[in-house]
DNA sequence: GCTATCGCAATACAACTGACCTGTAAACGA
DNA sequence: TCGTTTACAGGTCAGTTGTATTGCGATAGC
């Protein structure tokens, strides 16, 4: 056996140079040579990790919705004690918010890879893949919330688990336009929560 | 003076082109070639009426919103009677859903803008002109409402009309990518609208 | 009829794209 | 020591991109 390599670890810092350039330029402003210069490596070598261009932008998207779900994970883990639905769910709202410079660049490439999604099918089946599981950790929060009387009896949590994904992600496009400091988004996520919580 | 064609015609007839182009393969997948053959002309005729690329993104970004808009106005206007706050509020954000083909084409075509705004600064000024007013309009109905005793005294009008613009935007993702049909994101602004409204 | 101007076609061009294909050095097992 | 396999550098290629240039026909005022 001739020298090894973490392929993986190669991957992921190739992916993470890709972050940088798609949320500055977007995704198709991302030329293979670009994303090789900026990781540092040559065009051959980036080629030798990824063998077509796709095949580095679909391993980009699925590294970053781990790394995502990880950062989140991480937060809700780090609660004090026993926290309620509710804190559970603004904690979770508020990661997922572009708020800071780091989740700000997460959340641009993730808009480029939606955009790419609409049209590809390849990525839509990975850009979807999250989706019922967060509307069923919602819902499940909602239900907790409900039989603790914190929730009105009548409402039903799963169309209120969409009610609030849905919330968040039109949100963040805004914050991202710069339509709306993050503050002002997170003071509405809490207002509509406001109005789900007795 | 020579043969005197309706520039303004011409120029809405290439912005088409470019939408079905856009809507299909998103706006960086439009060549001009591509553009040109798609509005059945030659490079040097489109060329002759956008001297550069960017020029024709930004006028065809200005005709598109001002074709919603007039959807809107004309659906808000073909109302019967004195529309209430709750239905004028209603058919409204149910006419920003892509629900049909035309409007679905329309919201693909502002997503692929949405994205390059984030990283371009002449789109950005034109993507965001439109919220503000959009946001009175809901924010007017609202404190119509609540003069009639419709909506909670508490509730404040400019958040609300927030909350709807930025749910109906989250919404329009999700029906893009196939993830909630038409019918249901609309159930879900009713939901929403039951619990605002009393 | 002359000519300036407009409308447009055709072509050229330099830059860039992703894919592919070599050549080579190094590491390991036999 | 030899052969095989892996890691990478470099170059090539055909195709596409936006823009610039040139030329020509039509039309209107003089």
């Amino acid at each position: 056996m001739p020298k090894r390599v973490d392929h993986d670890e190669r991957r992921h810092r190739i992916a993470e140079a890709l972050w940088r350039i798609a949320s500055e330029r977007g995704l198709d402003g991302a030329s293979l040579r670009d994303v090789a210069a900026e990781a540092g490596i040559s065009l051959g070598q980036l080629q030798h990790y990824f063998r077509t261009k796709d095949d580095m932008l679909v391993f980009a998207l699925g590294h970053i919705s781990e790394l995502a779900a990880r950062r989140i994970g991480a937060r809700v883990g780090s609660l004090a004690g026993d926290p309620s639905p509710r804190t559970l769910l603004r904690e979770t709202l508020a990661e997922m918010l572009p708020l800071d410079d780091k989740s700000r660049t997460g959340q641009l490439v993730q808009i480029a890879y939606f955009v790419r999604a609409v049209h590809d099918e390849r990525l839509r089946r990975h850009a979807k893949e999250g989706i019922p599981a967060l509307r069923e950790f919602f819902a499940a929060q909602i239900r907790r919330a409900k039989e603790g009387g914190d929730v009105a009896a009548d409402r039903d949590p799963d169309t209120e688990a969409m009610l609030l994904i849905s919330l968040v992600d039109g949100l963040t496009g805004y914050v991202l336009l710069d339509v709306l400091p993050g503050e002002e988004a997170l003071r509405l996520v809490d207002a509509h929560l406001d109005r789900l919580f007795t």
